[in-house]
Parts: C-alpha cells; structure tokens; sequence
DNA sequence: CATTATGTTCAGTATTGACTGAACGTAATG
DNA sequence: CATTACGTTCAGTCAATACTGAACATAATG
C-alpha cells in the first residue's frame, strides 16, 4: 500500500509542474515548488538544479518568479555562500492576494470604461456593471479564500 | 469628456483580448467576447468575421471554445442561415463553476498523494495538508463568488 | 441539377515563451 | 593576485499554439 516515498515525491513533484502549467505558469516553477513542498527543507542553489535537472538559467529564473509572488524565501546558511530557499510559511495567502488584486484592477478598468459612455446608453452599462461586478466578485472570492486560509 | 462611442468599444474589445490572453486563453476568443457583451446583440457568423478583422477558421474555432464554456450561445434567426451567436445571459457564474472544479480536482489529487504516506511522515503530511486545503479553498471561494453573482 | 452560402477541417506559417548553455560579472577563497 | 564558486544574462533552440486560407462537406436555393 505505501510505496516507495521517492516514487511518491517525484509524482508530486510533477504533478505540481503540470498543474502550474495549466494555470499559466512555468513547469519548472510548480516543479520546484512541489520539491520544496514536499520536503519542507531549504534548498541550495545548485541541488535546485540537480534535484529537478534543469540548467541553472533556469533556477534563477524561476526561483526569482517564485520570490516575488512570496511563494519562497531566500534564506542564508552561515559557511556557505550559496544561495538557499525554501518555502514561506504560508505561501497560498500570498499567492491570493495577488490574484485578488488582478481581478480587482481588471473589475476597475471596466469600470472606467463604463464611465466613459454617455448617461443614455443605458443598456450597455448594465452589460458591463455586469462584467465588472464578475470580477469584483472574483476578487471577494479570492480575499474570502485567503482569509480563510490565514485567518 | 464622451469620447466616440465605437474607440471606446474597440479599446474595450481589445483590452478584453489582453485579459483572456494573459489568463490563457486565446487572445481573439476574448475580443469576441468583448464585442459580444458590448454590443450585446447577437453576431452572425460572417459578421463576427468583418468586426473582428479575422478568418473564419478562427472564429469556427472560437466559437465552439466559447460556447463549450458556456460563455456564448448559438441562436437562429427566421430567414437566415447563418449561425448567430450571442452571449449567455450569465456567462460569468458557468465560468466561475469550471475553474472552481478545478480547484477541488487538484485538492483532490494532493488528498491522494497524501493517503499514500505512511503514518510517520507527520510533517510531510501536515504540509500536503495544508496544500490540499488551499485548493479546497480556492474552490470554494470560487463558489462563493459564483453564487454572489448568481443567487 | 447546378449554384451559392455556410461552417469545418487541416496543412502551413508565425508567434510566443520556456529552456539551455555559454559568457560574463562579482565576490569569496587560498 | 590568481583561482574558484556562484548567480545572472542573453542569444539561440525547441515546442506549443494561435491564426490563416484554401480545400472540403453539407445544405439551402433557384
């Protein structure tokens, strides 16, 4: 019934590839993720690399993705001048956040379009308070989950 | 202050484009449904053709993707053969239901990998829970934003 | 039946973006 | 100072995918 933890892990690992894939997202960065889910340990550098082989173009790229959406965190190791991460303690609020804020711009924007329009086109602004109003929601569903996560 | 009419329109049409390309989908499929909620009258086929300045290929294509979405629908019109299409009266809760049981999927999946840990992994299970509840709430923020918009 | 209108399919093209690997700059080490 | 370790950058490659346009199938029209 349990198998092997490696064989457990390696699937994990690229299932999150995937996943991040279809969201939009580079392999590697759900790969590396994934790793560093799994594990729950920091990371070098250059074991990014090993562990998940890809080219260390990639690590950087990737991990400084990974960085600025608050996913991981850079962290030092005293004796070893490499370059160290692991995951934040809680890296899903994080991820929310910034997904709320997406929908939040794009709900304003339609609503500077809908603005834009003359008093009687009245028909037409409803359709968009509509579209508007779907991405506000959108944004409250987002914060609702954060919340919900870290409350 | 009211600028014409038919710039706001296709800057709206445009920027609609944007938005669907950056969430993955392709970038016409968007302007289509940007037209579509602007004007909010139904398209024929050809029309949706000339307004948008593609192929036909491309719109066929487009279309079905939309419709299969349940963003758009096909409707007839009496003495013509062509196929119009309009939007639905809510695309937005049918869009909203697809990527919420997506979330719960990969939730789902990761409840898996984790039943397949032995019993001693406790931080290692701790983690993928934690994981798998960020989807389960995703997916319900999700509902809870299709509902809003929908009750 | 021949012609026209309509939508789909598919091969080819163009574009986008991920990834590699080598070159590079910088800082630590001896 | 020379060497080594490290991370970044960038040009080039590869793969995926959007889009076009022509060929095609189907059905309506005259």
């Amino acid at each position: 019934m349990t198998e092997d933890i490696s064989e457990i892990k390696s699937a994990f690992i690229e299932q999150m590839g995937l996943d991040m894939q279809t969201e939009g997202f580079p392999r590697i960065a759900g790969r590396m993720m994934g790793l560093l889910v799994f594990d729950g340990t920091a990371f070098s550098f250059s074991d990014l690399a090993i562990e998940l082989q890809v080219s260390r173009g990639s690590i950087s790229a990737n991990a400084r993705l990974l960085q600025n959406k608050g996913v991981i965190e850079r962290v030092a190791k005293p004796g070893d001048r490499q370059d160290y991460y692991r995951i934040v303690d809680n890296p899903y609020a994080n991820m929310l956040r910034g997904v709320s804020e997406r929908a939040a711009r794009t709900s304003q924007m339609i609503g500077t379009v809908m603005n834009k329009l003359p008093k009687d086109e009245e028909q037409r602004i409803l359709r968009l308070r509509r579209h508007s109003a779907f991405y506000a929601a959108l944004a409250h569903g987002f914060m609702t989950a954060s919340e919900e996560i870290e409350p």
